[in-house]
DNA sequence: TTGAAATGATAGTAAAGCTATCACAAAAAA
DNA sequence: TTTTTTGTGATAGCTTTACTATCATTTCAA
């Protein structure tokens, strides 16, 4: 049996359903492959247009522009990833072991087997790392907030947060702990590629040690007052 | 007596340097305002020439492109921390006072009559939580680290580094640590003010309560094994 | 005061970002 | 089955961004 999670987009994100149409399916694929191989500064409708063999309006017709897509991939991998979190968490009855749980589904790119569609998930990952932040980090925050764009996001740091409560009822902040963690799980990341000095595993680039930190960083911190 | 700091900046950044002209410092000083006014991405040359009052061509002598501008602002501010810090950090012996006092200076603006030129101190410290991780967030990293454009936010991070390591050098990752309290200095006080719920101070928006989360999370975590 | 450096003014090009129109095919509704 | 509706392809065009080039003029420094 295989399953295939259905995922609910906000519909402000798109023009056009694209999980709707081949057509449609096809831009977030390749647009995922593009971003991750040019980046996102030099990405452009007219070279998707290209890799999807349509035009530039074809792509208009499902995404207003280039940083709704974005917000659009980057939304599709919080979505699924609390799907994971969810899921691999729900047998597991000791707080610490889920927290650990958490930590190693950041850690890496989502389970290629899940989530339906063809989409290239090592590449997504790296966009979310890369690119991410981009999404909220803009003039129009507090408007794409309102839409809902960043529900998704802000949903998963919710249940993170939980289970921090969970764990220690007393720590007093366990939103912002959880915002840390998930921001630095892709930032230290990012630091031990390309920015080594501003991690201490720069050399042997190990994502275990990145783990580690990430655990420390958090199980430390959390058992404050408990 | 008035200090005038002058900073040596990376050659790179710019193609002529913008301190040693009238133009160049009117340049620097109107993009802050600008870039602050109405964000980086929409954010262009020709806005900034009119302001400045001059030509588009006239910007392309002192900056390579936009991004190479925003790269220098960030980069300006940075040295300028570290400065801070230093200074600040100078006549304290206990290491615990040391970090506390730069937390506190990660938390706010830079003291307005240090630095030299009239800029516009408590913007740039927006830009910098707002639009500082493009600076590296791009497909050349890789290059733009080459050219040591960098090399400021490093030495920052590694002087905080040693911070640790100094109040306990069993600690195991001072470098991560500390990259980690710059970036979530900032994020956090991004979040509180544009996502409060990714935050525990979002609803009163108090600045010491997000102090306070600094501290605890790099003071109880650094104490670690100690 | 003479030469170098900086600026202003203007022009122009390629690409990005976006909208509009029309013809045609395929799918859904009648 | 025949209409509609819906999605796609093709083409065109417009504005803005990003950037380069040229040349005359002003300012500054030796």
């Amino acid at each position: 049996m295989e399953l295939q999670i259905r995922i609910k987009m906000n519909e402000n994100l798109f023009l056009r359903d694209p999980e709707s149409t081949e057509l449609g399916r096809k831009i977030v694929r390749q647009s995922i492959l593009l971003i991750y191989e040019i980046g996102f500064e030099d990405f452009t409708f007219k070279k998707l247009a290209a890799a999807v063999h349509t035009t530039e309006a074809g792509i208009y017709r499902y995404f207003e522009n280039k940083h709704r897509l974005l917000v659009y991939l980057v939304t599709w991998y919080w979505n699924l990833l609390e799907y994971q979190v969810l899921y691999q968490i729900n047998n597991i009855t000791d707080p610490e072991m889920k927290i650990r749980k958490v930590i190693e589904l950041l850690s890496k790119e989502i389970d290629d087997n899940i989530g339906g569609s063809d989409i290239d998930h090592k590449a997504l990952y790296q966009i979310v790392i890369a690119e991410s932040n981009k999404v909220y980090l803009t003039k129009d925050v507090e408007e794409n907030n309102k839409a809902q764009l960043f529900k998704p996001y802000k949903d998963l740091c919710a249940r993170i947060a939980n289970l921090f409560t969970e764990y220690n009822p007393d720590y007093p902040f366990p939103r912002s702990l959880a915002s840390t963690l998930v921001e630095m799980a892709h930032f230290q990341y990012f630091f031990m590629h390309n920015l080594p000095s501003l991690t201490d595993f720069g050399q042997e680039k190990d994502p275990r040690k990145l783990h580690e930190f990430l655990e420390v960083l958090v199980l430390n911190n959390i058992r404050l007052g408990k």
